[in-house]
DNA sequence: TGTACATCAGTGAACGCGCGTTCACTGATGTAC
DNA sequence: TGTACATCAGTGAACGCGCGTTCACTGATGTAC
């Protein structure tokens, strides 16, 4: 409001309020990569950015609305990647790269959007939005591959999701264009999480191979 | 030591005392079900019981002892879930709906285990014996399915597997072998690790499904 | 069998700690005339 | 340009809370003669 001419320019005041925000997001996330998301603490990080705790309700409602504002931002730039990913012409074997550089970029990161859930935290609803679009492109990457073989329309599954596929949309991909997607998903996270999780270290192998395999075995007509 | 004639019965006191030992884990394991893992809270076990908080201490040195059995107890039950039914002749297929059982049986559980971890906790080292059972399980149920295709064994993976597989013991199983069984354990639990974080909910479509769909694709010839 | 003693489960008070959050304030920054 | 006023970032004290953990204790249970 401090602004009427309509131009939507900031005044200083309110550039520095985004700013600080930005920052106390910044030490946020540092705090999580150290010690997990569930010892997030507003005095910890005040204390680390030379404020006194009360200072940062001036920038968030409170702890919670600070979390939400994370996992948000956490879906916002993962649709954001596979978006610039697809907008450059990427396939579907492009996103899953763009996925994984999202995914090692920071782990932590990926687990508050797709790791264990908070039993009793529920999303907000416009995260499920981003969630949405996220899946759109990916599904979209789906329909834009060689078709699958003619008789994976006819899958036990595939035709199972032909009467369950409303969670697509208005005009949904065809069943087995679904269910490469489900695959998709589900494959890359298992290589993933696993990976991220630490559960390969000590086993010698380069689990990014593990990844390319997994990935060339549903880019596969018999996925 | 309060008996000395070498049968190995327990006195009323040790029974008593393991009793409360399980009790204590029954209540921790339902909060842990309630709030999540590292919400876990001595005093808090001791109030449900009809406790003081301090009492707990005559049964574990503390918190992280505590937690520490929770995870062990959680791979001992896993290796011994599977390692009866493979006892009971169950395949690898088998093995695949008693891994999916164990896991639907309690998801806080299988997230303890394959979950989101907690950075800087490192699992005690007899808890990596367990792991490694339950690895020799089922690479063994692979060893035991028909033959990969002869191809399987020359895929760039398997070949970079056959100078990493130190892992797999002394006397190593073939690479496509330890290939299907990294297949099984990720697609698995990419679908289970998603479906118990609720990630399908609202979709609509059956995730056991899927589950059956990703377990067919891993018991194919060409996985 | 009865008694003296040792073991040990559980208590209540206390410790220091860090948390999220509120409140009344001060002082700097920006706005209006 | 200078002055009066409004806005608002940040402070310090305080709140109640629950945590993990220690300690000296009491009283019941089990053991030894």
């Amino acid at each position: 409001m401090a602004r009427t001419d309509g131009t939507g320019a900031e005044s200083p005041r309110e550039r520095y309020r985004s700013q600080v925000r930005e920052e106390i997001k910044a030490h946020a996330w540092e705090q999580i990569a150290t010690a997990g998301a569930s010892a997030l603490s507003v005095n910890a990080i005040a204390r680390r950015m030379g404020l006194s705790g009360p200072a940062l309700y001036r920038y968030f409602a409170g702890r919670d609305e600070l979390i939400t504002e994370l996992v948000r931002d956490a879906y916002r730039s993962l649709a954001d990647a596979l978006g610039a990913a697809a907008a450059g012409g990427a396939d579907l074997s492009g996103l899953a790269h763009a996925l994984r550089g999202w995914a090692l970029a920071d782990p932590q990161r990926y687990f508050l959007v797709y790791g264990t859930p908070v039993p009793g935290y529920h999303a907000p609803a416009d995260t499920t939005a981003v969630a949405d679009e996220v899946m759109r492109t990916l599904v979209d990457a789906c329909a834009a591959l060689a078709p699958a073989g003619p008789e994976a329309g006819e899958a036990p599954f595939a035709t199972h999701l032909l009467g369950h596929r409303d969670w697509a949309g208005e005009q949904p991909a065809p069943p087995e264009v679904l269910h490469r997607f489900l695959v998709f998903w589900t494959r890359l996270h298992g290589v993933l999480s696993l990976e991220l999780a630490g559960h390969f270290t000590g086993m010698g192998f380069r689990p990014e191979l593990l990844f390319e395999a997994e990935l060339e075995s549903l880019l596969a007509p018999r996925f």
